[in-house]
Parts: C-alpha cells; structure tokens; sequence
RNA sequence: CGGGGAGUGGCGCAGUCCGGUAGCGCAUUCGCUUUGGGAGCGAAGGGUCGCAGGUUCAAAUCCUGUCUCCCCGACCA
C-alpha cells in the first residue's frame, strides 16, 4: 500500500498536516480554524501539562479558574492591550435564541446590555479580581495559574500552530517589588526551557522580544524560541514584565510595611497546544510522528506474530509477562491484540503515531526467550535476550530521548548562522534560513525594513554576553548580535 | 481580509467544459485462506455530489449567494 504521508522533501506543510491527520492527533472541525483534538493529541497534552504543572507547582504556584467571558468594558482599561487584541476577539451579542420555521434565529429581545469578550488572554479579569484580593504586602506575592481554552480570531490557521480556539496555560502574578516580578518573569523563562529541552527534546534559544514584536501591554516578553526542521523559527512560549501596566489598569495598590499605598507589579506567562506543532515539526519524519519517550502517550507497543491458535495463545501469554515487566518499570506500554490486522500493518500504523519504541514478538522468540525491539526515532532493530527486560526498555527510552535531543541540537547548530553583512544575510537567508546572528542598531525603522526586505523578522535578543559591534544594515553602533529567522 | 486551488460514500479521486438521474481505488461487513514490514479471493452494505436559492421536462454538471479546507500575502502564540 502507497505511503500516505507526504515527504517532507515534496511539500512540507502537507506533510506537517499528514502526519497531524495519521498520527491521529486532531482534525478539523466544522468551525473555520477550530480543531477536533482526538484522544491521542489531548493525551500528549495532558502528558505535557502534568509535567509543567508540577513545574509550576513545585515553584510555589496555584491553580485557579477565572471565566470565558470579559465584560467588553475590561478590555480597554489598558491602552496598549486593548489594542494589541481589538482586531480578534469573539464578541458575545445576545443571549437567546428563537424557532423559527424548523430552524432558530437570534432572538433580537435579548441583546446584552454590555457584551462579552470570550478571552483572548485572561489579564483583565484576573487583575480586576486580584484588586480585591490584594490589601497589604501580606497578601503578596500572588503566584496563580489556569488552565483554560482561549479564543483569538485568526484569518490564517494552521492545525496546532494557530487555532482560533487553543489550549494553554496562563501564569499571572503579582509582587510587592518590580525586583521579584522581574525574577519571576526569568524563573518561569527558565522553566519553559527546561521542559522544552528535558521533555519536548527540542533546544531553544531564550531572549528578549523587540517592542514591536512585545506582548501588548508588557514592559518586557522574554521567549523561548526553536528551530523546525524546515528552517523557520517558532515562538514556543513567552513570559511578560508587565510592570505597573495593569496595576494602574485596575487600581491595584497594597499598603507596604513603610505604611505607603503602592502599585503592584505583574507578570504573566504562558505556552498553548501550540507546543504540540512544535514537538512534531522537531522530530517527525516522512514515516509519521516521532515522539519523545517522556511525553509520549504510550512509550511501548508490544506486537505480537503468531499463525495459529495455539501459536497466538502462546505469543499472547508472553506478551502479557513483558507487559506486565514493563509496567512494573513505570513504563507506559501497550499489547496490540487486535486480530484483524497483520503485523506490517501494526508496525506501520504504531509508526505513524510515534510510539518510541516497539516490541515485536513470534514464535521463535518464544522458544528463544527472545525479543525484538525497534526504536521509532533511528528505525533500526536489534534482538536481545528476555532477560532484563525492564531494565533495558527504561535504558532504550532515556537513549531516544537523549539522541532526539542531541539530533535536535546538532540540526540548530548546522541550521544556524553569523553574518556581519546586510548582503550575507540576504544570501543565507535565501539559501539556507534557520537562524541567522546579526548587529542591529536597536531602531524598530531597521527591524521594519529588513522584515520588510526579507520577510525575516527579529526573533529575540539573546540573553548571552553582549559583544558590541556595528549594524548591519545601517552602520550604527550595535550592543549586541540579534536572532533572526522567519517565522510560523 | 486580498490572490490562487479545492469540496462527489469513512479516506483519496474520476465525472462538471458539452445537463439525461453517480462511478473507481482504498477502507467497512460476512465467508474462506492468511499472519516476522501496510495480505488474497469471493460476496455484501454505504453517497439528497459542502449548504441555500435560481434556470430547466431534467442539475454533481449552468447561474447567484454562502460555508469550510489547502497554498501565497497582510495580521498573529
């Protein structure tokens, strides 16, 4: 049967969107840019949302919940924010239908009276909430986080990378000084790094956005940004300063030990399903999925290969034995019982989906006391004694994991460049993308004319040691190299 | 939101130009044979042709509107 994936060599956003579809992880609903997330997509989800959970928990933070809907008024007490997101949120109108003739219509009696935003970021709410929250410096700091669907109404969608609806979560917070605020804000940076490169396998460059490239309403947006396989960058999770900005907002001071009301200062973070297409365009190939063993929903398939019913009797009690041997080693495995399906096609379907590692075994490794493993990620097999079988899995998936990162690495590295001219730029832009180091003279005219020029748009300044130097463009006085690349 | 392409059983497509009452492959169901890399043969089921109007004796096909998807651009996590 014909490969039903593109190559990635052919058309890589087909292919990206054939391995979302045979990897089962979502698909399109009826709703312009809304996506059905199916059980194995919203399972890697989850797998991603426990560990940033205990993340985020383990440094002292809460969970809570604030509503889907914004009175429209909340949006635009703060300047910069209402319009960084006027131009997409979902405007709830009415609150009624009627029948009419077999079918309903909008009931035009039951216009609200202010209508409702569904949120598209939620720090209105929750700042309007946190003024009554926050009296005196004893109330401080507040560290909560929600896990909540949001809704921005995008022209160009793309499966995980732009939703109209997503996943995420939102971290905001609240501080007595701008000094815990702006350590917040590079605390939970450092956390997305760490579980972008311990759990995802996928290296990213953390930095600091330009002001137009800023969350609205931030004083500052830290990022964490990687490199996919096809040479463009993407943002995979920000986390703001925002200053004073939504304390003056919404008035909320707190009286300090010196007996002085004072403003609080703010951060806000987060990252969406959005890791999800980032996780894929990292790893995957023209077979399907790949997964890292640490987020994968299942880390083991076990296909069994017998002719009889004796044979399939006797496979079957084997397998249970190794599955019961992985479980005990904590491992997330799997039996593929199904009989309906020969085992080529197993092996190609469990590919697909990206499962890091499988187990193959028949007859003769029954009477061997054998098994074959396969790695997802090298496609390559080796056979090895039953014995020691737990220790060995555990052993091969923190091997995947690390070689996927390693792999990862070694792809940035070689997809990343230096330049110190303008035309060099240009040409490694062309012939070869990734990301491209270079001086920038710190005016958003140059960041405008070379993303203009190029349609290469500055993706952070990075947080390493600055070496001062000259612009590329303009030949003005640079303090540092920036990180450009084109974008998702 | 602008330009281009596309919507026909679950999936992929032909049929549309030139109107005549829907077909192919895969998948599905049943039976038998199979099973170490996407099985074979036989039989069966399944579609108001994206949706809504219009033209016509007759519409998948022509006209108008509308929705959704893909690609490129402007905007954005």
């Amino acid at each position: 049967m014909a490969k039903r994936i593109t190559k990635r060599s052919d058309d890589y956003s087909q292919w990206y969107l054939d391995v979302v579809k045979e990897a089962q992880l979502a698909e399109h609903s009826p709703v312009r840019g809304s996506m059905v997330i199916r059980p194995t997509g919203m399972a890697l989800w989850e797998n991603m949302r426990n560990a940033l959970d205990q993340m985020f928990k383990d440094t002292g933070h809460e969970n809570a919940y604030f509503p889907l809907f914004i009175p429209k008024s909340f949006l635009s007490k703060e300047a910069q924010h209402v319009e960084g997101f006027a131009k997409e949120c979902a405007v709830v109108t009415h609150s009624r239908l009627k029948s009419v003739d077999g079918g309903v219509e909008v009931d035009p009696d039951s216009r609200l009276e202010e209508e409702l935003i569904v949120r598209p970021t939620s720090e209105t709410i929750i700042w309007d909430t946190y003024r009554n929250w926050i009296q005196s410096y004893r109330d401080l700091p507040i560290l909560v986080n929600q896990w909540a669907n949001v809704v921005r109404w995008e022209m160009r969608t793309r499966l995980f990378l732009r939703t109209m609806e997503f996943l995420w979560q939102e971290g905001h917070t609240a501080h007595a000084t701008k000094e815990e605020a702006v350590e917040e804000t590079l605390q939970m940076l450092e956390i997305y790094r760490t579980f972008a490169e311990e759990f995802m396998a996928m290296p990213v460059v953390t930095g600091v956005k330009t002001a137009s490239e800023r969350f609205a309403g931030a004083e500052d947006t830290y990022c964490i940004e990687a490199l996919m396989q096809d040479g463009k960058a993407l943002q995979a999770g920000t986390s703001h300063f925002l200053g004073q900005n939504f304390a003056k907002a919404f008035e909320v001071t707190f009286q300090d030990k010196d007996g002085d009301h004072k403003l609080v200062w703010a951060t806000s973070w987060g990252v969406s399903t959005r890791l999800i297409g980032g996780l894929i365009m990292t790893h995957s190939d023209d077979n399907g999925l790949v997964l890292p063993p640490k987020l994968a929903p299942r880390q083991i398939v076990i296909v069994p290969i017998y002719r009889s019913d004796e044979e399939r009797e006797m496979v079957l009690a084997y397998g249970e034995s190794l599955l019961n041997e992985l479980k005990e080693h904590g491992i997330r495995a799997h039996m593929d019982t199904r009989d309906t399906y020969k085992p080529g096609f197993k092996f190609a379907e469990h590919e697909a989906r990206g499962i890091p590692l499988r187990i193959a075994i028949g007859p003769r490794d029954v009477e061997n006391n054998k098994v074959e493993w396969a790695r997802r990620d090298t496609l390559s097999k080796e056979i090895t004694e039953r014995e020691g079988l737990g220790a060995r899995a555990a052993e091969l998936l923190n091997t995947i994991q690390q070689d996927l990162y390693d792999r990862a690495l070694a792809r940035r590295s070689e997809m990343t460049s230096e330049v110190e001219t303008y035309e060099e730029f240009k040409e490694v832009l062309e012939q070869k993308g990734g990301f491209i180091y270079a001086h920038w003279d710190g005016t958003a005219e140059t960041e405008e004319r070379i993303k203009n020029e190029t349609k290469a748009t500055i993706r952070c300044i990075p947080l390493t040691e600055a070496t001062p130097g000259t612009c590329m463009v303009t030949g003005k006085a640079s303090k540092q190299k920036v990180l450009f690349a084109r974008a998702y």
